[in-house]
DNA sequence: ATAACAAACGTTATATTATAACAAATTAAG
DNA sequence: CTTAATTTGTTATAATATAACGTTTGTTAT
């Protein structure tokens, strides 16, 4: 019986931990501080890490800012259709889940001939808090 | 009459000039390469020039690929609202000129409370002339 | 014109982000 | 067990980006 391999390895399932416990987005660095107690040394072992979550779709990478944020959505799994709200005052970061978005966008067609198979979004505005404190 | 500061400095209109002539995006330290000819010696004089230049609105920054792509398209002179298609296989990139979808999502609002002032969007997928070649 | 201010420049050094290369260890499958 | 594939550990280095500082140039108002 080919089980799928969904067992994380111990450098996997240690920087998951620490992403899935941070408030926000980590960036590489700070997870490689964040987990030298726990026996990871070099950046190489991190960006691994990072580079099989994401393709497993447990982590996304909020391109903007190089950093690394878990997946709060089993709708993205596999990390095709990826959204995000981004405050520019505190840097608070959200994945956006709505039907509607994700439908529109995995469907949408241009006149260029291309099928789209994968998007990131990244929207940017200010926070109800931060907002509020103008 | 206080006229618009409309015109770019030395460097700046160097660093433009590059870009809108290249074929697809360019790497800052390609940039710097190919303009080092011209007199522009430091990575900081780039990236100041694209700095102010993404700011008004000529270029773009493809935030997956840190790479630079002139603004084919005078509705976002304000780099408020871009969407990118980016072919996987042969990297090439194009701007993405849909006034339905930057409608759509300059529009949209979720249950957040927050109101976005800027998107950037960048969709994945194969080109039409990779498609016919695999 | 000239003083005052802002923007752009030049330069050196350094910070931050990410990958190459290689060998050893571990795990999954036949 | 054997073989192949994945993961690991390690060192070194590549690629991307900014800090800090002083100078020069351009704009604006008197
Ligand atoms: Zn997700
Ligand atoms: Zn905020
Ligand atoms: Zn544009
Ligand atoms: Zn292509």
């Amino acid at each position: 019986m080919t089980q799928k391999q969904e067992q994380l390895s111990k450098n996997q399932q240690i920087v998951l931990s620490i992403i899935e416990k941070a408030k926000g987005p980590l960036k590489a660095y700070s997870i490689l501080y964040n987990v030298q107690k726990r026996g990871i040394k070099a950046p190489l072992q991190v960006y691994r890490a990072l580079e099989k979550l994401i393709e497993i779709g447990k982590i996304h990478k909020i391109e903007s800012k190089n950093a690394f944020i878990a997946c709060k959505n089993s709708d993205c799994e596999i990390s095709k259709a990826t959204a995000f709200s981004i405050c520019n005052n505190c840097e608070h970061v959200k994945e956006i889940k709505n039907t509607k978005l994700s439908k529109y966008l995995s469907n949408f067609e241009d006149n260029s001939g291309m099928k789209y198979k994968k998007y990131n979004l990244e929207f940017f505005g200010l926070c109800k808090d931060c907002k509020l404190k103008q």
